[in-house]
DNA sequence: TTACATTTAAATGTCTGACAATTTGAACGC
DNA sequence: GCGTTCAAATTGTCAGACATTTAAATGTAA
């Protein structure tokens, strides 16, 4: 592990980006404890701060975790899949919130993604998943229910939809798609007529899916796709002309 | 921006989390400059010494850019597309390595995936993205090619693949799920026929893209999943018996 | 007036040294 | 043998200082 001296950048990113690759690379594997910090900074000749706002920038990615006290330090982490979740939401809502994606754009991505799992989640789906689409189509059917409540069902239906398909990584992969959609949906007025239709689709879905209907879902959520379409189309029309 | 004074998590850890929430929930605005390091120590009755490891960690996820000298200091920075790449790809690697993620598993999931951009791809291919994926067949066909040299050319051709959907969201998301499947890529030992049945899948591929024949496409796809997971399987098998 | 060189101030980057807090293992006494 | 105490190692935090970089402000000459 060693670092340019004549690279000119941040002391605390070079040597941020030498562990990185040797954690990446396999050099320091899963549990192993980092040297103290006053060995890694003797060895990159540099102070102790430095290395410590250099391990900083690797727990803020999950990759190293510290414990204090003697047998304490830094240790490789084993990213959980929580873990990953997190960053990925955080990454994904940050990427769409200052970027002007357009919320077409965004839904389509978001419903062609959960396509790619409908097969799977129309073969492998559980009585444990089925329970919880069955729960958030029946909160959502409630009336008093807040725009935001709403939409915060509609995120956990889905991801009961995607967790249907039985595969953590594409569980992973879309848990921020779909979340990261959430903050655009919220600026969505959901009237009572436009969530009895989106009811319409979820129950169209859950129920395909309950026979192990593969095409029939998708086709709901394609269904699905078009009318949030609409409804996304008329909150950007009706704020393009605020005078109204 | 406040921090409980009776939470015993790490400063730093409180203090970056108090200006990420500031900047998720949009009251630091993109390109927005920071109090200097000197004012967020007063403001929050801490060294700057801690102030700067808080601000390293939001450095590591791209959150904040700093710049030196009169009128620099740390600005909110506005996450572009290969800032989300690079972290996406970073921990979808970590994320496959480290969880004994199955190669079944992760093969199920690139090419669940790949196929939802598949209709998309083949309705706006670009005369671009198909000659990108022309080159990468060519370059696989040569024979002396490293399994490596094959491995990333294949990894050029899916990315060429996801980009012709024209959905930078779709594109955003993939790049991790296809550039993390590398390293388990990697594992297998290409043979000049397994090469040439996979520049013949890739073939059909762009030719059913070329002629905006999204099923056929899709088939092709399937077809390669099939395979790939027979040559992952064969080296699993032998990896299992290593006394032969 | 304009163009260029110089100065200056503000901010981050880095270092040194110190102390506090925490945790573990080992020595000690019963 | 067992609980208690103590010492050592390590991270967490602080204070102050100096180096380096950058751009604005100032001064100077054509």
């Amino acid at each position: 592990m060693k670092i340019d001296p004549h690279n000119k950048a941040d002391l605390s990113a070079q040597i941020a980006g030498a562990i990185r690759d040797a954690i990446v690379s396999g050099k320091l594997i899963v549990d192993e404890r980092l040297p103290s910090e006053a060995e890694l900074a003797d060895h990159f000749s540099v102070s102790r701060p430095t290395v410590r706002e250099a391990l900083k920038r690797l727990a803020a990615q999950s990759l190293i975790r510290t414990q204090r006290g003697a047998f304490g330090g830094a240790f490789v982490n084993r990213l959980s899949y929580p873990e990953a979740y997190g960053q990925q939401i955080t990454t994904a809502t940050l990427l769409l919130s200052m970027n002007a994606i357009s919320f077409d754009v965004a839904c389509e991505a978001r419903y062609a993604l959960e396509r790619a799992c409908t097969p799977l989640a129309a073969e492998r789906r559980t009585p444990d998943t089925l329970a919880t689409m069955r729960a958030e189509i029946h909160r959502q059917a409630q009336p008093g229910l807040t725009d935001e409540a709403f939409c915060a069902s509609d995120v956990a239906f889905h991801r009961a939809l995607v967790d249907s398909a039985g595969n953590p990584v594409l569980s992973y992969q879309l848990a921020g798609a779909v979340e990261a959609m959430q903050p655009l949906m919220n600026m969505i007025t959901f009237t009572a007529r436009s969530r009895g239709a989106i009811v319409g689709f979820h129950t169209r879905i859950a129920d395909a899916l309950e026979r192990h209907e593969a095409e029939a879902a998708q086709a709901a959520l394609s269904e699905l796709e078009a009318y949030t379409l609409t409804l996304g189309r008329d909150v950007m029309a009706a704020r393009a002309r605020p005078k109204a």
